[in-house]
DNA sequence: GGCATGTTATTCAATCCTGAAGAACGTTCA
DNA sequence: TGAACGTTCTTCAGGATTGAATAACATGCC
């Protein structure tokens, strides 16, 4: 099984927007041939029909258009990389700190940790990556990050333990009735659950949900863990959430726990050497401020349960 | 200037990771002179260089390590493609109404429809896509959309007004204090401001606030607009926001408005032919929605003025 | 110093890919 | 029906790209 070439993908999209491959060819400054046998190619790596050939032009099959996302994805990609290439060029540098994390973890740590480290160290620009995937920090792409799951063995970097993170099973106890709790998993059966897609939350957390998940329907499926929770709160079903996160809203009512309960791990990490002084001095500053803010998140929720 | 070729763009990823070409040559199952010869038309492409070549390997330079983010979203975005290919090549189709807007705007608007319009048809499934920038409705990569902007020109799509969103620079009144308001632009000259990366937000605000920011000090740069909320919550300085976001907010204060108020309109978007009829009636249900919630936001928001 | 080991840079023949031209095919319109 | 049009597919020569072999070079170790 070839995998497919980036440069048939970029064909791909072209035809896909402009319907045929001799409009395409005219877009992407090929000749029609070409981007006839890349599609061919694509199709074969794929094992996939995406279009169907007619004297009209190149017609997307459904499977072509479930596949014009991620495809475009790459596209928007691409061009990102152009962008911040030009933007490069004319820039002048100065200290910068690239932090990743998700949004739930900016918002409850690191935007009440800028301002204050704002004030001893004035010149710092921060830049943030706010995602769900991790990023690589030995090759750049961030000077720190928050990140959750079990801590790697890389040499290069240095794990700091910030706590553990627990998920449970949620759902609005005000908008879906006769909720037991707790409640036995195979009560699941037939109900409306939310899913996360991609690489939202942790695998375990994904791997336990869609094992309870089996026989419930699913009715949704989100890209975003704020979704998930605006979701639960909508009461458009169950689903696994931070205990933490979850905590803050009264109206969502814990029905399930991982039989082991599920406690992810939550870690700072930095690469290990060649930093500057000023990104060491965060490093001190976010690795204090985040276990305390730690401490008093999972003893709140732990409170709760 | 010639564009740099995706296939560049992974063996600079792969030779970053790595540290040479020889061993980037063996991940990516190529001979080391292609590699190499894929990194010089990369350097000569964006006119940069990204190596400092050495007996030892390749040392990237600073350049390099700013650009290594994109690339492995580069290398994202083909992964995300090949994982969705082969779990289409082994999957059930049913009814899927693939949904795409804004965080907040899921929030607001379409997660407590979702559970309303699951009761009459409970056979649909959702997908979220959250994301800031607009997917190409045509090509297929949603169903619907939830777009901030200019409307659009293309007879292919309909679109449906819900309302205007009125956007102005807003700070925390209790951690940034002597806030007159409304303030004089000039004031804002070396004070702490948050800016959007990437295409966060319209247009028309980005454009707005570059110039009425041209001489404060930057200290961060987001990538989501919950950063940016976040962040002006905790006092790390100005931004712009929309309205009716704020208006949740009691500590935040407005504090300039652009000079004829920017409204940005904001629509409901959909392919205006080939819909199946569970998507026309899910259109229908949001439309009548939508306007509701918009109505009051905007009121409320225009309230607190 | 001398040698082994790793790297990048160079060379050149074989290969693959490309694009121009034209054939084949279905559609549309008179 | 027949001709014009737009599309995809086929062919083939020219050109670009690739990789094996090799040179050139720095480093570390004995």
């Amino acid at each position: 099984m070839p995998r497919p070439s980036p440069d048939d993908i970029v064909a791909f999209l072209a035809v896909m927007q402009t319907g045929s491959t001799r409009a395409a060819a005219d877009v992407l400054g090929l000749s029609q041939p070409t981007v006839s046998r890349r599609i061919d190619a694509l199709e074969h790596a794929l094992g996939l029909t995406l279009f169907e050939r007619s004297p009209r032009g190149f017609d997307p099959t459904s499977v072509a258009r479930k596949l014009s996302g991620e495809a475009a994805q790459v596209k928007r990609a691409l061009e990102m990389f152009d962008s911040t290439a030009t933007q490069i060029r004319k820039s002048v540098t100065s200290k910068v700190i690239r932090v990743t994390s998700t949004v739930e973890v900016f918002e409850r740590i690191l935007s009440p940790l800028l301002s204050r480290y704002g004030e001893t160290a004035p010149e710092v620009v921060f830049e943030t990556v706010l995602t769900n995937q991790p990023l690589d920090l030995v090759a750049g792409e961030a000077d720190i990050a928050f990140r959750h799951g079990n801590k790697g063995d890389e040499a290069e970097l240095t794990y700091h333990h910030l706590g553990d993170v627990s998920w449970a099973l949620y759902a609005n106890q005000n908008k879906l009735t006769d909720l037991p709790t707790p409640m036995d998993p195979g009560e699941l059966s037939g109900k409306e659950c939310v899913l996360f897609e991609h690489s939202v939350g942790p695998q375990i957390v994904r791997a336990w949900a869609e094992g309870l998940f089996a026989q419930s329907k699913i009715v949704l499926r989100c890209d975003t863990l704020q979704g998930v929770l605006s979701a639960v709160r909508n009461g458009v079903g169950f689903a696994p959430l931070p205990c933490s996160v979850a905590a803050g809203f009264p109206e969502l009512i814990k029905c399930l726990e991982p039989d082991n309960g599920v406690a992810v791990p939550f870690w700072l990490v930095y690469p290990t050497k060649g930093n500057q002084q000023y990104l060491v001095d965060f490093v001190d500053m976010a690795y204090k401020e985040a276990t305390a803010v730690m401490n008093a998140l999972e003893a709140e929720a732990g409170s709760q349960s």
